[in-house]
DNA sequence: AAAGTAAGTTCAGTATTTGAACTTACTCGA
DNA sequence: TCGAGTAAGTTCAAATACTGAACTTACTTT
């Protein structure tokens, strides 16, 4: 028995979830965008297990988030870097960044970081919004539905 | 040897990954969100194991994403309803979609369900900014560090 | 009275995670 | 040139976690 898998799910959360549900990922993840790129870099950071992250590092890898490019041939080292796909996640771990610190403490306490502009010096808080509105998300005003031009063509063979 | 926790971790992204890490529960608090409150509503929806299930629910009550109420007392039966924490945690859901509908499917392919807006119709598209400019964030200025109230103290504690 | 329902729990077999030790192929300093 | 150090894994055994199927409980319906 193998764990349920989701990447064949038609729900792109499912999908995230695929790649970055396994326990440690968002993490390394957040390494990686700090500047971590060798296997010694995470393991140095995160005390997570080595065998852990190798496998980690392997998935990420697969699923394209993250670049293998040799640093030396014999024996063969590799360097990890975010690739494009690797960058646009960065969107959900700061979403998770909001969460958790709004909701990740008890009462009246907080992280003790923050995100910040390093141009401008500016703190930045991230908020998920949508792009036709500029309006933050409305949890009562959001339903999830087979997509308009799925539904064209069903209406359209409907009619025919 | 138990799974490495990062509920005390200082990184806001460790405390979302802790409590939305395990496997199974961001397609829960989907199906929460969609409308799913009774045990049995989950397992229609999902094919989940009953076990899995059971013991994520239990863990989403305990960390106050879900609340508990009974509908009936012998035998004690519960709805599960999500909390404003819960309903805080759809952003999260929603960056996850964004990305997963953008890098989850093979080129030129696509998920076939969208985001809309019940009330105007209009297809949702969800995008992180930051509140202070409404711009996306930029990963080349993103930086994560100590809060200036901490360096603040720090910075003052040096001038004394 | 028998069958069905709802929400779990129990079970045994796999799979995964963990920490520690081991491996490989250099590189450096004495 | 010998021994120690470094880097990136791999291997191992023990502990957890996940899975699907069967079981339980206390009604409710036929």
């Amino acid at each position: 028995m193998k764990r349920t898998r989701f990447d064949r799910d038609p729900c792109p959360i499912a999908r995230a979830t695929d790649v970055m549900g396994d326990w440690w990922t968002p993490i390394i993840m957040r390494e990686a965008f700090l500047g971590a790129s060798r296997f010694g870099d995470f393991v140095d950071r995160l005390d997570v297990p080595r065998a852990t992250l190798a496998k980690r590092l392997e998935r990420l890898v697969e699923d394209g988030l993250l670049s293998q490019t040799a640093y030396q041939d014999n024996p063969p080292r590799y360097e990890y870097r975010m690739t494009e796909k690797g960058f646009a996640f960065l969107d959900v771990l700061v979403a998770m960044w909001r969460w958790g610190s709004e909701w990740g403490w008890p009462e009246g306490r907080g992280p003790a970081v923050e995100l910040v502009d390093p141009v401008t010096g500016n703190e930045i808080i991230p908020q998920v919004v949508d792009v036709r509105t500029g309006e933050p998300i409305d949890p009562t005003r959001l339903r999830m539905q087979l997509k308009s031009s799925a539904k064209r063509r069903t209406v359209k063979a409907a009619e025919e």
